[in-house]
DNA sequence: AGACTGAGTTCGAAATCCGAACTCAGTAGT
DNA sequence: ACTACTGAGTTCGGATTTCGAACTCAGTCT
């Protein structure tokens, strides 16, 4: 069906699980704190259905855990697992975007280092050269050639 | 509709552009050195409808933009501009993510830096401090108390 | 003339998404 | 005991998106 087989496979998984517009938004809900299932509702607007098959998938693909927090009336809640920690560099880099070219809506939160309080950079790194570089020296291998 | 306010508008926007399962995708294909309509369709198998109306709106929103590259029949191709160029850090944290925590098909491609073939990293980088650092020293996201 | 190319458009069927209302077990108030 | 409320969902019908396959349209190649 597709031809970049190769690194393709791993990061089209990854989109099936986590492209689409509320995955992500879930995530950052996460790391905000968020647990239970109606203040996922009621903090993105997502309708229910909706969060429900969500919810599922993500735990099924290990990012979030279904989590029992009391007997009584059995509750359960979502927890970030590490592999749903780990998607921060991610949003990270979406959210330094959006505030960067975003149109609209300009933010009045930016992201900074914490211990100093400038505003972070983001960039790669490269351990043998002991350098940072941008997106224009980055290349993937294992796959044809072209830059 | 929803609480978060601060940050969230601008990444919500932004999600409402390139959070569905093609968009990243166009943008990774396009790094790819991918550039005409056919193309992007054989390679992602993507149908051309889904094609036309995302391409379109990519270039709404001035990730790619079009150009025309013959005249006599008269034709267009789809280039990455800078704003679609910056999305590679998100792109290379969500390949990252792929490799590590993906369940099926790993891939046998790595991101490595161009000079040296070094496989990189990805690091925030403190313009003040001199430093590069982790997710963990990144304040504003909402990575407040927890680990 | 006939086949081909590239960038789309048109079509109807299938899958997803939505909001609103409902369920179900237990708790709290009167 | 009756009612209201909570939290985590499920059920519904209708609207929106997505799909593959086939078609268009200008120009080119043989």
């Amino acid at each position: 069906m597709n031809q970049q087989g190769q690194s393709g496979a791993a990061i089209e998984e990854t989109l099936r699980v986590v492209g689409d517009r509320w995955s992500i938004l879930l995530v950052r809900a996460g790391l905000r704190g968020i647990r239970r299932f109606d203040d996922f509702c009621d903090d993105l607007g997502i309708a229910r259905p909706v969060l429900t098959e969500r919810l599922r998938r993500l735990v099924r693909f290990g990012i979030f855990e279904r989590v029992k927090y009391q007997d009584k009336p059995v509750r359960y809640e979502y927890r970030l697992t590490e592999a749903g920690l780990a998607l921060s560099p991610a949003l990270v880099a979406l959210v330094r975007w959006s505030e960067e070219y975003s149109q609209e809506a300009t933010s009045e939160t930016t992201l900074v280092h914490a211990p100093c309080g400038t505003e972070l950079e983001q960039a790669f790194w490269c351990r043998s050269c002991q350098t940072t570089f941008g997106p224009h020296a980055v290349k993937g291998v294992g796959v044809n050639g072209e830059s």
